[in-house]
Order: structure tokens, then sequence, then C-alpha cells
DNA sequence: CGGATTTTTGATCTGCTTCAAATGGCGTGG
DNA sequence: CCACGCCATTTGAAGCAGATCAAAAATCCG
């Protein structure tokens, strides 16, 4: 029923490179997006007018602007689009006309290859800014599937583009944005190429801890938004073993994972897993 | 005498990790960069006073400004500044304040992760546009350093950042210039989880030879910049692996490669072995 | 020319993948 | 609310692509 779930091919899947199956649009996946009637709803007290009184605020895009300009931006921010768990936001192809910033729920975006193999290149949780992609050739060059039920922001990119030019420090923090997402992918390059299965997902767990916690959410004890299959994918390893790392790190007491629920015992020992790579 | 040069430290060097040696920079590998008068003299004849004379204007920033509005954009760059080989152009750590086009010679750029790991994140030709890491945090989160004897141009960001406030296809150019970078990164993220060691050399050579293409230069018969160590660090494999790629190669008749010197003879067979990832 | 570095080739080793199968969770429909 | 079936997760066993170790050969560069 929902969309083919990523499958991780890695290292040696090469024989099974020429049996992929190609990638079929079922009739029953496309996305609902807006204005779907389906659409999971989101509690109406947690709505909320402004950007300023979000909770999000001091984490999302409108931090860089000032009172002054911030009416402006205000106005052409589209809130709390709620978007159904398995459900697509865009897809490679798409016209790009705006970014996305998570309310809450999670987001991944992937590309597929031209012989039809799925790569996860990001995971986006509440506060964070997807979409920029797209960016370059007017079009989105990944697909953004929600992980769970979610609501997101939707900031039209031509107004945000001309507003951009107004007000200096927005457009800065537009460049700044784009450039964490270089530094964020160059240190997956560096982790996928230089470290141990233990390793990146000692990392990677440590890496979703700290956004917990940016979100003044416990850091030591969450559930994971993604799937075993999705961790693999996205570090370049086997289900297989991303399931093995995760009971070796539970018979070690580093942390106790039932499920998607995580909890972290030993954030030290974690650490020095990592190499403090993060 | 030069930089303690990359190594690859892949998959298996997890033994290994707890004896790497800090880095540790050399007096006498100071980057001369600028001003500096040990630097190679480039012939009197290749310089231009202008971007409108440069054999690169086609591929370079200048492109997405109007005649009307280059004057200014022309009045800011500094041109053709010498780099020697093997310094650096600029490092970790170092203020950002200037985006870098390359006009002749090739650059690296690369990271050094907490344990002193490297890490190449990518390959600079003639005509690309390297330093947009830097912009998120005011200053350079890589080492960029050459290759080879090259010239590059050099753009202060501060007038750049305020021009393209005034030109908005110089802002679309800024961004799009990003989203390329982060495109390809993703694309390197998916060739290292997904493929073979012939896959991703078939796949970077395929690159290197468009991106010679792209200069009006032969893409079948070409010079590699890089030594095979850094390619297997960019790649994430063994230097020994490359070799012996490079080895099979020849024998199949697919290419020679004498040293650095690499002919594409059967670009067909080459693109097949790829699965057309590029 | 001579030391240092890069590249190549061979032999061996191993971490992770692949294959296989059992178990557990969860949503759906009756 | 329960039974069914599907998918995700786990665990075991075996195989392999590529890493590591070793050493020779080629290239670079002062």
């Amino acid at each position: 029923m929902s969309f083919a779930s990523v499958e991780s091919t890695a290292k040696h899947a090469v024989a099974r490179q020429n049996n992929v199956k190609p990638v079929v649009i079922k009739s029953s996946d496309v996305a609902p997006v807006y204005k779907d009637p389906n659409s999971f709803s989101a509690p109406a007290k947690l709505l909320s007018a402004s950007c300023e009184s979000c909770a999000l605020y001091s984490l999302c895009l409108p931090i860089s602007v000032n009172k002054n300009a911030f009416g402006k931006l205000d106005t052409i921010i589209q809130r709390r689009k709620p978007v159904k768990q398995g459900s697509h936001l865009f897809r490679h192809g798409d016209a790009f006309h705006a970014l996305y910033v998570v309310r809450t729920g999670c987001l991944k975006t992937y590309t597929i290859s031209p012989d039809g193999q799925n790569q996860i290149t990001g995971f986006y949780t509440p506060g964070e800014v997807l979409g920029l992609d797209g960016l370059n050739s007017s079009y989105h060059t990944n697909y953004a599937k929600t992980l769970e039920n979610t609501s997101i922001c939707k900031i039209p990119f031509t107004e945000l583009e001309k507003l951009s030019r107004e007000i200096p420090s927005l457009q800065r923090h537009l460049f700044g944005l784009m450039a964490r997402e270089i530094e964020v992918d160059q240190k997956l390059i560096m982790l996928i190429n230089n470290r141990s299965a233990d390793q990146r997902i000692a990392a990677f767990l440590l890496n979703i801890s700290d956004r917990f916690k940016n979100r003044r959410l416990s850091g030591s004890s969450f559930r994971l938004p993604m799937s075993r299959g999705d961790i693999a994918n996205y570090l370049g390893l086997a289900v297989e073993t991303v399931s093995r790392v995760f009971s070796k790190l539970q018979t070690r007491k580093i942390l106790t994972a039932e499920n998607k629920e995580v909890t972290i015992l030993d954030l030290v020992a974690l650490g020095n897993l990592s190499n403090n790579m993060q």
C-alpha cells in the first residue's frame, strides 16, 4: 500500500543489481499532501497563527529577520500543512516552488538512481528545512516522504527570494542553510568512507540524540522515527548489520532498544565508540 | 616537504585508528597563496583584463549577469592569482571572505576529522567555484590544496553578496551553485553506498571525462590531476584497489593508463560498467 | 644520480554482506 | 476484539569483495 520502502543494497549487492525492479508509482500512492480530506488533523490548540508563538521559533528561518521586516515573512508562510505518514511532500521531478519547515513529525529525502537503487539523503525533524534541492534546476531532485504523521510550514520560494534581497540577514541565513546541508553531507561521506559499522551507528544515534536535545527534549530517551532499514540505507550498511549492532550495544549495556524506543544508558561509551564524529 | 598526503583508511582500518598521528602543520607548509614571490608565474599573454575575454566565461559566475550590471562584478574580481602546486588556498578555520574560481590547474578540498582522518570532499577543475563551505559559520570547514600549479580568480564575498541583492539572476546563480554542490555530494553518497569498486572508478572517470569535455577538451584522452591515493580516498577505497581496477580496465581494453595519462578506449563499456551513474 | 614517494602486484585476512529462517509487531477486516 | 497476513526485526551460517600486509617496480624531484 505504501511506497515500496527503501531497500539497502550495499557493498556486495553487485550480483543483485541486474534484477532490481523498476520503480512503479502506484496510483494508491499519490501523495495527498495538501487539501486532502484524509489527512490526519492536528489538534486545534496546537495551531499557531504566527511564527512568533511557535515553539520552534528559535530553530527556524524567521529568526534571522528583525521585528520590522518580520511581518512580510509572516504573511507568506503557509502554516501547519498536515501530511499523512508514508506520503510524499514532493517527488523527483516536481516543480520547485517552496521550502518546507518541519513542525512535527519526520521526513526522509531520497534519490533513485537510473538503475532503480534508492539512497536516503537525509532525515528532517522539527525545526529543520527541506526542499533546498531543486534550487539548481527548478525541479526537485529528491523525493521527500513522511515517516510519521507530519505537519509542515510551506514557504513559497519566489517570495522568500524577493524578501531575502530586501533583508540581508535573511539572505545570509539562506546561504547558511545550504552550506549546512553541504556540511552534513560531507560528514556523512567521512562517516561512510572511514568508519566501521559500529562507529557509524554510534555517530548516527548521537546525532539523533543531539537533535532531540536541541528541541528541549530528552537526548537520552527517544523514539526513532525511522526504521532499521532506513538507517541501514542511510549509513551504507545491510539491515542485518544494523540489527546486529543494536543487539551488541544492548548486551554491552550502552543502550536499550525496544523496537523504535531507544534509551542511551552510557553516553560516554557511545561517544568513544563513535570516535566523536557525529 | 609537502603536506602529509591524504591516506585512505577505509573499511577495515578500525584496528589502525587508535595510532593515527595527530595532524601537525609544518612551518614549511604554510600556504603562500597570495603575494608570494615564490609562486610560479603564469605567461603574461594568458592574463585577461576582463571576464569577457576569458575562455571560461561561459562556465563561470558572471554568466548570470547582464551586460549592464556586469561592470560592477568585473571590478571586484581579482584575477589570476597563481598558487603553487601543493600549497593551500585556504585551510579549515580560516576566515571566510571570498569564493574562488579555478582558471587553470586543479584543487582538492578535504576535511580532517577529530581523530585525524582525512577525507577528500571534492576536486575542482577550471570554471568551477570553491569556497562555498564557510558560508555557514564565517570560517572555512575544508582545506583547499592545489594538485598542480593553479591560477584562480578571487571574488570577495561581501561585495558579491551585496551585488547579488541588486541582481536577482546573480542571487539565483549563487543558490544554484550551492544546490549543485549538494547534488554532487549526494551522488557521491549514492556511489559509495551502492556501488562496487569497479563501478565507482568507472563513474569517477566518466565524471572527469565529462568535465574535460565541458571545457572543450578531449573527453577521451586526458591527464588525471590527482593521484591514485586521492581517488581512493575520495571513493572510499584502498589505493591498492584503485590500482588493481585500473589494471583490470586496461587488460579489458577499456582504457589505457600510463601513470596519470588516461585514454578511454571504450566509452560504452565504461558507461555500462558504471551503471550510468556519473 | 639517489632518496622518497607513488604505483603496482601478490598473498592473506576479515568485516560485512548475503542467504536463510524464525520471531515479533501492527494494521486490517471480519 | 480477535485472527490473519504482511512487513520489520532478529539471529545464525557461510561466502566474498575489498582491506591489509608485504615487497618490488616505477616515477618524481631536488
